[in-house]
DNA sequence: CTAAACCCTCACGTTGGCGTTAAGGTCAAG
DNA sequence: CTTGACCTTAACGCCAACGTGAGGGTTTAG
């Protein structure tokens, strides 16, 4: 397929779609036109990309994780022992990054409950402090 | 206190803190000189828009939560019922985020079990494959 | 009184993941 | 054979959260 069906078929624009492939991230093939030519799996491929990007892998790594995995059957190939290393080092900083949303969220949900009502006239603030911050 | 003892005591760089300042999330006083003067609670203020910016939360938003919570007692003040669509937005992006990344620790973990040790001399790949991807 | 440490305000540079023209080829339909 | 949808590369713009000097005042210790 072209680059305009991919775009529709993901969700991702053409341009992000140059972008990786500028990052070595898809590899697609060429017509004589010019024109790339995704095979079917670059579908996959693309939602893998999104997720990884999500989680704050940078393109450099996300390049070489993703050889790593046989797109058809989605399966995981051997031959990357070297790349553990930073995929524990990302591990660890992605259980850092819930943990500290989670704690984030806590923050907000108990400010939005603590939060009054609109109130056209509201009365002088004497209520008591009603939440914890500084999660530490 | 100065800048350089404030950036000591938080671990967040001075030119951070001026920047911070600049986009109104901290408002020292000043001597004479012009040197910043910061008190005490600037210690806890900081340590709360640490955790707002690890979240993902716009210094803008945080510019307009921060009057919102009291500083000394660790409290939450009335009088801001229109940020809390915002803030709801922000919790939910935030548990989008959470989820996301949880699955992608899935990912990495699974990844990492897989992967066969340290290997000089590997066998011809002939294993079945053993991760499932694409976790939708 | 001087040196060192500390502080100030510009103001440009960086990083990543794209958005956005600009200036043009390609291709199917009418 | 022209229109319009689709595609190409190239290149500048953007945003956030700072980093990194440049050039110069302030405070403190000896």
């Amino acid at each position: 397929m072209r680059i305009g069906e991919l775009a529709r078929r993901t969700g991702i624009s053409e341009r992000a779609l140059r972008y990786y492939e500028e990052q070595g991230l898809l590899r697609p093939a060429r017509r004589p036109s010019g024109y790339r030519d995704y095979d079917e799996g670059a579908v996959d491929t693309v939602r893998d990309i999104r997720t990884l990007l999500a989680a704050g892998l940078p393109t450099a790594l996300i390049a070489e994780l993703l050889p790593c995995m046989v797109n058809g059957t989605a399966g995981l190939a051997p031959g990357c022992p070297e790349l553990v290393p930073y995929l524990e080092k990302e591990r660890d900083r992605i259980s850092a990054a819930i943990d500290d949303l989670a704690r984030t969220r806590s923050l907000l949900n108990a400010i939005i409950a603590a939060t009054p009502p609109e109130n056209p006239n509201p009365p002088v603030c004497d209520r008591e402090p009603a939440v914890e911050l500084a999660t530490r």
